[in-house]
DNA sequence: TAACCTAGAGAACGCACGTTCTCCACGCCA
DNA sequence: TGGCGTGGAGAACGTGCGTTCTCTAGGTTA
């Protein structure tokens, strides 16, 4: 087998073991048992289990991130795209192995002592803040392209700063929704934000 | 040293050192070390480390409620009770030894595999809950005592419902103002959460 | 005073797990 | 065909830690 099918394997198997059932309550061995790489292998492609949890990290924000996107921009259009967001964290909470929040999780076994993984965790939600910026620059400017909200973002201060107060708010609201869902073990939490994420958009 | 002395010695150990450090992070001669309570007596207080963490997180949800409540209740009357909670997140969010929310970071660590852990979590945060709908009725009824409050509830259950939802809200944006300051180790998410919730309260 | 119970200090045990090492089989090149 | 390098399987190692055991000292009672 080579490196790459090797290494695309193991984050596999380790998304699917770490994140069901914890990153410490999974030993290496487990990962080379269900992904079929030697251990030897596994090793080459990750010299540690703290850099396999940060492979693992990355590849999940990446592919939580476009899921969230490509759900938005298929289902919604305008102000209803942040909306779009708390539906699909719902379907998301709905899903049967719906186990919180990927990185919430790793930053609570993990955090306190290794700032590799605490720092893909701030990653995430950094990229997470930015892209509810985004959609509210679009929602603005539903008809121009990226270069030309910045544009005006830079020529409109005031308003850019509103928006992202209010980018800052909805984060609040869906890592809210996310940690309360893991928790109670009901996607009730994200109608709550939606609810409240309306009322937010409404009033300002 | 007698059997009370040292359950409270050795749960003052476990919440300096697991909240700071994580459970995992610490082991039971660390504790046995801190407290200066012997290794015999701390396994006679509790029989496992489980059980220690469970004393741990049960006396820091009465004390954690005690100090907000307190807060909340020397600093605000009626409506801006509410908002006070947030007022007093920020505050503890500013404090030199946040680590965030001692709950979720024990059910990231412990809660897959730990269900007495995963409960004590839970039933603080319904107890959280219960109390920021409390604080709703207590502020749509500002002169009745609590039986009045229910009376008036049971007879207009419309009321009691929104309060109800309002409160959801509100808990969610605790919540996600809590894992937001964790991770960005900056108290600004309390601000943004307060200005959400004024919103939320203006526009009912 | 002598037997006995208790408590503390710390060694010891057992296990789990991250990481490394050893051995062997298989394919490639002279 | 015969050496040789690569890769896999699994044993082995070291460590950390939860838990238990042992030994000793001191206090209490007959």
């Amino acid at each position: 087998m080579d490196q790459r099918t090797a290494t695309t394997r193991l984050l596999d198997a380790a998304e699917e073991l770490f994140y069901a059932r914890g990153v410490q309550a999974v030993g290496m061995d487990e990962i080379r048992a269900a992904s079929g790489v030697s251990l030897k292998r596994l090793y080459q492609c990750f010299p540690s289990k703290e850099q396999l949890v940060v492979g693992y990290l990355r590849r999940r924000d990446e592919r939580w991130r476009d899921s969230l996107a490509r759900s938005v921009t298929t289902r919604a259009r305008g102000a209803e795209q942040v909306l779009a967001v708390f539906d699909w964290l719902h379907e998301w909470f709905s899903e049967p192995g719906f186990h919180g929040c990927a990185f919430l999780n790793s930053f609570g076994e993990l955090g306190a002592t290794s700032p590799a993984v605490a720092a893909a965790v701030r990653d995430h939600k950094a990229e997470v803040q930015r892209y509810l910026t985004t959609l509210l620059t679009d929602t603005d400017e539903p008809r121009t392209d990226r270069k030309a909200s910045e544009r005006k973002a830079l020529a409109e201060p005031k308003a850019a700063a509103e928006r992202e107060a209010l980018a800052e708010q909805l984060n609040v609201l869906a890592e809210g929704a996310i940690t309360t869902a893991a928790i109670t073990g009901t996607p009730a939490p994200a109608r709550h934000a939606r609810a409240a994420a309306e009322a937010l958009l409404a009033h300002r």
